[in-house]
DNA sequence: TTCATGGTTCGATGGTAGTCGAAGCATGAG
DNA sequence: CTCATGCTTCGACTACCATCGAACCATGAA
């Protein structure tokens, strides 16, 4: 009755229609200000200051004063991954929010879960990274191989950078509409960064749409899925 | 704002206090009845039957008629992941229920998840499995190689059975101890079922504990973590 | 049939927490 | 300095929902 955390405190912080509403925002990876969550959780002000405070406190996002402005942005890639689980369990049984509109496509074919590549390409890319042997699970966890750190370096990718940080550099994240993983962590980020700096794709600024260039998703494809023959 | 599903109905549901703990006791994996599920809340009958019927309406929970009694079990493995990840946010957070008592070492070594095998124990197997080769990435999903299916028929399991099966043979769940996959999935129930069978280990009734014998722990261990030198 | 047990439904109660307006602080701009 | 903007705090209101006792229903036993 009472071993294992404390899995009600938590779920309840995100059960609230507003609270859901600001993280769902954030899973879109760009920190935003007070103000901006407000708006999109459809509430005032001062409520949004208190809830943004539950969550920080909870754990859930972390804020970032800039100049007179606050900026909140997801605490982790966990919170980040836990939350696409969510999504995909309330999926799964049908209960969308919004009946499927046309965005719903763009949506699953590519784009951002917190900071990095989800939906169809991002699964593909994944899948196709662990066939080629580039990323491989090792003892622990998911791991770069030898040949793995040619691959992304030949990208343009500074990896001594990423080995400094302190998020691991492979993870796996459950993708909710494909129900497949595909790549998180800071390497994932990386690459998702440096797709958007090629100009092969960029982020819609109000959802969470990774939107590729024909020329971009040509690219794209011809380097992370070829054909496995 | 409206995009994606809709988070906060499931986790409000999984964010009652009683319903989390309902919800902490069907993680052990057995059906439990209602009155069960009341004692194990802390709360009284009526207030159960409420919770449980949301949960089933929710499609977190389900029941199974028997007799006069109404037994309840987790709905899918899905939702067990998923619980399973709120717990290691919880836990990350250093939000534990209850003080880390004597019951936790155990409850970390090996414990059932669901219907599989969690904990220590659980991963290192999971991790060998993936090192020998006996399950593998394919295109999709995590599948049993060849050489895995004679492993595991070898060790006195009916495969025919499981493929038969609806659910999937292999899938992969995050610890939320180890902060690593387990394997689960209709083969990971089957092999916790096998490890009973042997009398190598048995379930606590009251806890998620899986505890083995001397003698299982080594034959486990033999079978299923071997040195890989 | 009658009794007992397990579960559900109903109505009333109470507490909790989300909500907002207004006032209070900061910080930055002019 | 003075004003404006962005956010926080406060207090009061409201609504929801968890909770329980009591009555009710269904199943199984005797």
């Amino acid at each position: 009755m009472k071993e294992g955390p404390d899995i009600a405190r938590l779920a309840a912080l995100i059960g609230d229609p507003a609270r859901a509403n600001m993280l769902s925002a954030l899973m879109g990876g760009r920190a935003l200000t007070a103000s901006e969550l407000a708006a999109e959780a459809g509430v005032t002000l001062p409520t949004a200051s208190s809830h943004l405070a539950k969550l920080c406190e909870g754990g859930l996002a972390s804020p970032r004063r800039q100049g007179r402005h606050k900026y909140f942005s997801l605490a982790s890639d966990e919170v980040a991954r836990v939350l696409e689980g969510l999504m995909g369990l309330a999926a799964g049984h049908g209960h969308l929010r919004s009946r499927p509109g046309p965005r719903d496509p763009a949506l699953r074919k590519a784009r951002v879960c917190y900071n990095h590549l989800a939906g169809d390409l991002g699964t593909r890319m994944f899948d196709s990274l662990m066939a080629r042997g580039l990323i491989g699970r090792g003892g622990d966890d998911l791991a770069l191989t030898p040949a793995g750190r040619a691959f992304v370096a030949d990208f343009g990718i500074d990896l001594s950078a990423l080995d400094a940080g302190k998020t691991r550099l492979c993870r796996e994240c459950l993708d909710w509409s494909e129900r497949r993983s595909h790549l998180a962590g800071s390497l994932g980020r990386a690459i998702l960064g440096r797709i958007e700096d090629l100009g092969w794709a960029r982020r819609d600024r109000q959802t969470r749409i990774v939107a590729f260039t024909p020329d971009g998703e040509t690219r794209f494809l011809e380097r992370f899925c070829p054909a496995p023959d």
